[in-house]
DNA sequence: ATCAAAGTACGATCGCGGTCAAACTTTGAT
DNA sequence: ATCAAAGTTTGACCGCGATCGTACTTTGAT
């Protein structure tokens, strides 16, 4: 395990990634999960159906998106929202992605 | 070749559907062409580097994922963007991928 | 009636990505 | 020193989607 592992700088933030990471349904609902926690998550405590390997697959394609951030916490791999860098790189593509559709449209 | 082919309604667009179509940069590049036009533009008409039966299979997953209306003129197929209904169920969606991003950033 | 233009339909190929299990590593308790 | 918890790594599998060529259809000129 390294300690911290390789993320992306704002500069290097690159549209096709973003998107190839928020086409996963399993990886949207982490991002989702995130914006709606607003606080960090650790990997093991995300509402997610697959297996541990797969978990961090997918975790590891949303940092290398620049999506995230993580970073340990004794045993655990905190995750964070790179929100405002998204944000300022994409703007409106996360809370277009993240804010629940308005009534009359049917949710996911 | 059928004279309408199906168009799905607003209220059975589905969020999943439409980033697979996004997530596609010859699709996306379909969405940016005719958002930049402000105008319908013909299947053969636009700027991409795929076969003609690649480009066929191109519009009709834009089609089914409501991104775009196409109708006939002709013997020419025109591209309309759902610019107004895609905002309404996903709001900034496409205005935050069609945009060009601000100076500072790698265009793509 | 012919012909060319514009797409469509149909198979076939093929690489990539999501998935898992198994073995391993690292950390923190006991 | 042991053990369990939390992730990672590796390798394998497998299905889906992007791609193309070929044949076909439809329309509009000539």
């Amino acid at each position: 395990m390294d300690r911290s592992p390789p993320h992306p700088d704002v500069s290097e933030f690159d549209l096709q990634k973003v998107l190839e990471a928020l086409v996963d349904p399993v990886r949207r609902s982490i991002v989702t999960q995130l914006a709606a926690a607003g606080q960090d998550i650790a990997c093991g405590a995300f509402d997610i159906s697959v297996s541990k390997s797969t978990a961090t697959h997918h975790f590891k394609v949303l940092r290398e998106a620049g999506l995230i951030r993580q970073h340990y916490v004794g045993t655990s791999r905190m995750n964070t929202l790179r929100r405002a860098e998204m944000n300022g790189a994409f703007p409106g593509l996360l809370d277009a992605l993240t804010t629940q559709r308005r009534a009359g449209h049917r949710g996911h």
